[in-house]
DNA sequence: GTCTATATCCCGATAGAC
DNA sequence: GTCTATCGGGATATAGAC
């Protein structure tokens, strides 16, 4: 932690993390395609020369900032995670946990899905990634019995639910402290019970159907009760 | 449909079409925040003043874009629809042709929810997405039968699924014709069917439930607590 | 590591000629 | 309705001083 010290210079401990705060806040008002290096400069105070000293050039500070965005994620979802040991009250909470990160970091969950760059070329992105897949295809798993096809369809279905429902409640407009964000997680997470419990409708008509999923009107609801 | 002519001028029967199109091109490549009506205009062969003999500013193009992008979904969405009479088979058509739609037709899917305009400001846009929501609407309400809560939760809980599929497809970088976009879209009827199949799961506990709704093995949906 | 200065580029929008 | 020309602004990135 480099501190400023004596020195003439009027400067930072530490203004790469710095940038990425300032990034952070840019990219919440104007978005992702709308960020500029030189606006990040200006409000961290510096040159707009001054990021090139930390930062090979824009992508490079974005590549940072959606690192900082999947740790986020992560920390955010742990907690809820450890709240359950059943699968399925584990994956309700993901999505949960994931809606209310989308609209209290905002910024950062744009960043996930919005900043496009090569992945193959900034391999932290990945790594960053990483430990957020892992937790929920755990989860998807458990749900799925040993079925690799199930387990798939059903962390499809989930993503996209959750992702879904993100969405919708950030076009709300919704703000952190808005109490729109606790109807849309709770949404969301009721969604992924539904999802869970007609799992065995996501598949697409393999080789053979596991038992019947014949479409019921209402009742048969029971069938898609075993794991847990 | 005004015809150049002979006149010594080397122009457009229909500038302002000829824009449109342009523009969507353009936001294909490089997103609605990345378009520019200068670029537009350099494909469109024409001045970069010259959109402003049809158009009052970027924005205003933008909002006629918008329009033609809620007008192809409408058309994308009814033979569909046309096919069935069952509601339920009808609302996972629609999600199939959604997410088609997506894949088919990029630039107009962003556009639809990344213009970022003030619909009170254009209200073609509204009078345009109208339609779309009329006839999304009467499928949900018709497999609600009456309960007017159970329609908005199966509204948004399809809506989530179906934008998150479609999303989903697009990051996988499908383009058209593509075979992914067939999974993607039989993905989404299927869990639109999933949904609606669980449908008594998504309501919050309201003051009272309407018959029993007791999820076998899955118990305490109740009072699911804490996120993060 | 940060500054000042600069090169180069693209954008939105307007004015006035035709 | 379109063109040419222009103003004003903002971006990325580099060079060289301290």
């Amino acid at each position: 932690m480099p501190r400023p010290g004596k020195s003439g210079r009027y400067h930072h401990g530490d203004l790469r993390a710095a940038l990425i705060d300032t990034a952070v806040e840019v990219i919440g008002e104007r978005g992702v395609r709308g960020f500029s290096l030189a606006e990040a400069s200006r409000r961290a105070g510096v040159a707009v020369s001054a990021p090139y000293a930390h930062f090979a050039d824009r992508d490079d500070l974005l590549a940072a900032v959606t690192v900082r965005a999947f740790e986020k994620l992560h920390a955010a979802l742990v907690p809820a995670l450890d709240q359950f040991t059943d699968p399925a009250d584990r994956l309700a909470a993901m999505a949960r946990g994931y809606v209310r990160f989308a609209a209290t970091h905002r910024p950062l969950f744009e960043v996930l899905y919005e900043v496009g760059l090569d992945k193959t070329r900034y391999p932290e992105i990945k790594a960053a990634e990483q430990p957020v897949n892992d937790a929920f295809l755990a989860c998807v798993r458990a749900l799925a019995d040993g079925d690799e096809a199930l387990a798939d369809d059903l962390a499809i279905a989930f993503e996209a639910s959750a992702r879904g429902h993100a969405l919708l409640l950030l076009d709300e407009g919704a703000s952190p402290g808005d109490e729109a964000i606790d109807l849309a997680a709770e949404r969301a997470a009721r969604a992924t019970r539904a999802l869970i419990s007609s799992r065995r409708l996501l598949g697409q008509p393999r080789s053979r159907v596991k038992n019947e999923d014949r479409e019921p009107g209402l009742k048969d609801l029971g069938t898609a009760e075993e794991g847990q």
